[in-house]
RNA sequence: GUCCUGGUAGCUCAGCAGGAUAGAGCAACGGCCUUCUAAGCCGUCGGUCGGGGGUUCGAAUCCCUCCCAGGACGCCA
């Protein structure tokens, strides 16, 4: 409602002006810096070589033709057309319109029912869940809601990392080194505990990547055995991963296709490649070039296997045909801002011309102490600890400042885990954030 | 070295399709409890908007340049 009172009062500022030759769009209605100058505030001084007048009679021009019965009161200060809106009437009409439209209020229709795909949180599986993945679950869902409300058709994503040579490492730590008594007790627990392991062993004996490539072959060329395993850490990360999405209230993924559900329509997009004589072969591997202002992507390894961007691309021409996306975000960190513009590079060359319609929304990497997490060596958080904690001590300030509270859990949940997710929401998405756990939970109760 | 992000109060940040005295929270400092939540309330202090040029009636905001921090830069994803 309150756009539409802006845009009358620019389309009456419009009336107006319009014969001395001013467009509506150089009509820019402001928000004073204080409220006391008023509700909108039109500067004039843009107008005055045009209307070769100083500005401050134009305003006062303005003032002597707009229709002033509307509001409560219209000024002029130094060169500035200030409005001051009829507050009381204003405030009925919206309090009558929210109780009319109840959750449809706001919805707007800028969004003309086109299709946004958006590919957010994106965990790898027999990795740790990142307190990145965090980042965009978070952002990636408000992106989302948002969306919807302005009158999107909004496809949520959720593209897991459930095949590469990540598993190699795990099945081999898994069958080397597993206390069936931990993996009974805290399954997830175990699996980290595995994960780290392999890394900090890895380090003084660079041969288990080796063999963890190979078990990972194994893997591909369907070993029962390897399936199996293979299925069983999915089963076990999904299950984590939900809990944690239920207690964050998303649950509505529309697609949650994983990586290894592109692997057998990757060698079509290779095919298509060499037919449009794009790859080229570069220190044996096979690469596209892409100009001199970007570094060429890699296409396939010297061994014939398959990367990220191939992946990617797989995906996403997968993506075009199913959904026939407008366009298409991706809600990943600033550090494979690289990939993302060779991704769309890649299609430009391909002559699709909807590249344009895809766009990184990059944020920030989230520090711990001003470093870099280092989940590999166990140093990471276990984010259904983070949320817990926050609930935990949301319960506690409640039990001190107002024990006769009904409903207190509920609340905590509610309090603690709106605690992390603002923690989260709260700054520019590009900058940096360091990840504090204290800080986070430093929130004030006014309960 | 090349490219991408950031740099605003002691700290964490907002403001940046140019516009009125650069804002908030925390911290610091000064007040306010014999009674209802002091984990509170009221007030004060605090800024060469990273540096330097430029465009403009007007620059934290746009352009150029330099400095600082983080990230990316072929066989990981």
């Amino acid at each position: 409602m309150i756009l539409e009172l802006k845009e009358k009062i620019i389309n009456d500022i419009y009336e107006i002006l319009k014969k001395d030759g001013i467009s509506k769009k150089d009509i820019i209605l402001e928000k004073p810096k204080d409220i006391k100058l008023g509700d909108f505030s039109l500067p004039c001084f843009n107008y005055s070589k045009i209307l070769k007048k100083a500005p401050n009679t134009i305003a006062e021009y303005l003032k002597q033709n707009i229709n002033k019965d509307e509001y409560e009161k219209v000024e002029v200060v130094g060169g500035y057309l200030n409005i001051f809106l009829n507050k009381k009437d204003i405030v009925v009409r919206l309090l009558n319109k929210i109780v009319e439209e109840k959750e449809q209020y706001g919805n707007l229709d800028i969004g003309n029912n086109k299709t946004i795909v958006i590919d957010y949180s994106s965990p790898n599986i027999a990795k740790p869940f990142t307190v990145g993945h965090l980042r965009s679950t978070i952002i990636g869902n408000a992106l989302k809601r948002i969306l919807k409300k302005i009158g999107y058709k909004v496809i949520g994503i959720n593209y897991l990392g459930d095949w590469g040579t990540q598993f190699g490492k795990l099945i081999y730590a898994y069958k080397t080194w597993v206390n069936e008594e931990a993996m009974k007790e805290n399954p997830i627990k175990e699996l980290k505990r595995l994960y780290v392991k392999f890394h900090n062993e890895a380090e003084q004996n660079e041969e288990l990547n080796d063999i963890a490539r190979k078990y990972f072959k194994r893997l591909e060329n369907k070993e029962e055995e390897y399936i199996k395993l293979w299925e069983y850490f999915i089963d076990i990360s999904l299950k984590e991963f939900n809990k944690m999405y239920n207690l964050l209230g998303i649950t509505d993924f529309e697609s949650t296709t994983g990586e290894s559900f592109y692997n057998d329509k990757m060698d079509s997009v290779i095919k298509e490649l060499k037919e449009k004589n794009l790859l080229e072969k570069d220190d044996g591997a096979m690469i596209v070039r892409l100009g001199d202002n970007l570094l060429p992507a890699l296409i396939q390894k010297s061994d014939g296997a398959s990367l990220y961007i191939t992946r990617d691309l797989a995906t996403l021409f997968h993506r075009k045909n199913k959904y026939k996306f407008d366009e298409a975000l991706y809600v990943v960190g600033n550090e494979q801002t690289l990939h993302f513009n060779q991704l769309k590079q890649v299609l430009q060359k391909m002559g699709y011309d909807w590249y344009k319609d895809i766009h990184h929304i990059s944020f920030g990497m989230v520090l711990d102490n001003g470093k870099r997490m280092a989940t590999r060596k166990g140093k990471g958080v276990e984010l259904i600890d983070v949320l817990n904690d926050s609930m935990n001590l949301s319960q506690k300030y409640i039990e001190e400042k107002n024990p006769n509270l009904e409903n207190k859990k509920e609340i905590s949940r509610i309090v603690g885990v709106g605690a992390v997710i603002f923690n989260y929401l709260k700054t520019y998405c590009k900058n940096d954030i360091d990840f504090n756990l204290e800080n986070i939970l430093k929130f004030k109760l006014l309960l």
